[in-house]
DNA sequence: CGTCGATATATCGGCTCGATATGTCGGCAA
DNA sequence: TTGCCGACATATCGAGCCGATATATCGACG
């Protein structure tokens, strides 16, 4: 469920780990943190499966050159340390980074993990991930994304009515209004989809 | 955070773990299902921690007794079987079952995870979990609670509106949909919380 | 009479989190 | 100049939770 994060920014350009948390936190809003404790590992993980490849440093101006593991100081020591200096000013790319770039059996990870339809609880991240990605998955594909996920929520909203309707009188006052706001943030949730969906299909129309 | 829901079940009444779970599933609505694999453990270091004990048999009827671990027996034997045939004709007791009560220790923990205020990521959960039994607080702490959890989302919302707006150019379709129906939730809990503030304030004049 | 679904308990592997350790770098103040 | 603080950056650890799975009993239905 990381790593499609993950496979789906380095997509768009290499990054380092601590960026990509950076940008992990911000692209999926205030909640979902995204700890170190599990990027690391997860970044561990794609690499073993030769999903993603580490690179040196970072490309920045140029393709940076082939530049083995550590020990670069070829040229002229002075040039090497202007450079530095100058690469300083701008931006900070402190020595130790590890950045990553995606392979092709990285992008076809990913496109396998943007269809899975996994119907579980943590859904709701998992579609909220999907949904920041889905605009590499063709046009048929995204809306089918999408309707999966309204059924899930029709079903659920059904299955919250019913078992509220059985309880009502034995539910607090507490008990019954965490009900009532779950089953109005359910229906507001389905007619955000049902607006998605709708612009997809005037999408489809118009092309 | 499990350990709350358990022993805020147990408080009222004894229960075994797959009981437990039933309620806990549907008390919870539809999200977050709990799983075995979190319960049995959670009920293993609750009794560990001394703050549940296991009894043999429910009490169904009656105080059950002191009731030695094991081995009851002690009247006649066609009558403890008729006991058993009659109760298991209205529900099933199904020969194994451990049956948890909570132990005033257990009481004590109740309290003390019901007052503290988890500032992390899965805060939505768990203040769910605690409005769900927040009626065993005194009112004054409920309230508490209540401002606790609006200041969080305020705060929240907040970082998130001033995130979308030094982005919004650079997002895609999705993306944004996703940053602006997550404002538009988290505001409707917000003003939802508002909500049970004002019944909260209005009780304690009323009283 | 066998098998299916519900009841019931328990464990395993894997993922995520929060805390923590380690180290570099730039800035700022004593 | 020295020394400390905060940001950058990588990595590991323990603990909790989840889904899957194993095991076993029981009533119901064909």
């Amino acid at each position: 469920m990381l790593e499609l994060a993950i496979l789906g920014l380095l997509k768009e350009q290499e990054l380092h780990g601590y960026e990509l948390k950076k940008r992990l936190t911000d692209a999926l809003g205030a909640f979902s943190s995204v700890s170190f404790g599990s990027l690391y590992p997860a970044l561990g993980r794609l690499e073993a499966a030769g999903a993603v490849r580490a690179v040196v440093q970072p490309a920045e101006g140029g393709p940076a050159g082939p530049a083995g593991p550590v020990v670069p100081m070829t040229g002229s020591i002075a040039g090497e340390a202007a450079a530095f200096r100058a690469r300083r000013s701008t931006t900070r790319p402190s020595r130790t980074r590890k950045v990553y770039a995606i392979t092709p059996r990285g992008e076809a990870l990913f496109e396998e993990l943007l269809e899975a339809d996994s119907a579980s609880a943590d859904d709701d991240r998992a579609f909220n991930l999907k949904l920041a990605f889905c605009r590499h998955l063709p046009p048929e594909r995204r809306l089918g994304l999408f309707e999966r996920r309204r059924a899930l929520l029709v079903e659920r909203l059904a299955k919250a009515r019913t078992n509220v309707r059985s309880r009502r009188e034995r539910m607090d006052l507490y008990t019954r209004s965490l009900a009532d706001h779950g089953a109005e943030t359910t229906e507001a949730d389905i007619s955000w989809l049902d607006r998605l969906i709708a612009i997809e299909r005037e999408r489809g129309e118009a092309s």
